[in-house]
DNA sequence: TGCATTTATTTAACATGATAAGTATTATAG
DNA sequence: CTATAATACTTATCATGTTAAATAAATGCA
């Protein structure tokens, strides 16, 4: 059998924890989970979408986003809007309050990010980012 | 800023959610969680650990895995052995009846893993984990 | 020896992960 | 039309993630 140290799933969650390691404690100054900057995040890159959608893009199952999403509308940093003609989908999109917060944390972690671009090279992190989007494919593909 | 889209926590977790629902079905048929499959595999592979060397292998944090090991020491999977110079410290290790449900259980992830190792092939499996264990070094080297 | 420190682990509290079940609304077959 | 299925979320439940604080045992030092 494999060598234990060898886990796939562990070393990307052991690379993954090592970055988050550098996000998160800038992250909690300002009050938010990592999860809750990835909705944030995503509603920035959206512009307001449904539940579903921001689901997929955040990367988050739909209960665990039900409950961030009442934490954001409970601090003002987001806002829903119902579609007249499906009363199913809500539309969520960012207050002007959650817009000041990313504004305001988003530049400081993208020059965290650029630290760890520095440290590691441009081109293997491309390299990187190129395999794991590769083994995603490959994975979703055959399922 | 970066596109949202390549935010490389989320492709890491992205990669690993992926591989992890492969194996996600066996584990829970057996009644384990992936965490529980990590403490269980790490204890076979260093065959008794203390808490804290066994949290290191598992990528486990210390409260996580008090609560993991109070359930499998209550299904009779593992077992605690005091220390006797040092009472702070309890010797994990598994029961005859964690290790028969290892045994039954290793090899069918084992092939499960096969079939990812086919799909993607070695070569660029093996440039992904070099990636990222360098990735992880890096990182920690500058912590 | 006596006491502050350090070390190893556990508890506590709140947030999220994972699965199953529930609810409300819309689409669809007959 | 209407019963039924599908869709979009939400709730519920249990397990883990994350941080801070507590506990208990071992160390270090005056």
């Amino acid at each position: 059998m494999r060598d234990f140290k060898h886990s796939l799933p562990m070393e990307l969650m052991r690379a993954r924890e090592a970055a988050m390691a550098r996000f998160r404690p800038m992250l909690r100054d300002h009050g938010l989970t990592e999860q809750q900057w990835r909705v944030i995040r995503a509603l920035v890159d959206a512009g307001g979408a449904e539940v579903g959608e921001l689901a997929r893009k955040s990367c988050l199952l739909a209960p665990s986003l039900t409950r961030i999403l009442q934490h954001l509308e409970a601090r003002s940093l987001i806002k829903r809007t119902q579609n007249s003609t499906d009363h199913r989908r809500a539309i969520i999109s960012l207050t002007a309050r959650g817009r000041r917060l990313f504004n305001k944390i988003g530049p400081r972690l993208e020059s965290l990010y650029s630290v760890i671009e520095d440290e590691f090279g441009m081109e293997r992190l491309a390299a990187l980012y190129t395999l794991l989007a590769e083994f995603y494919e490959t994975l979703q593909a055959n399922r």
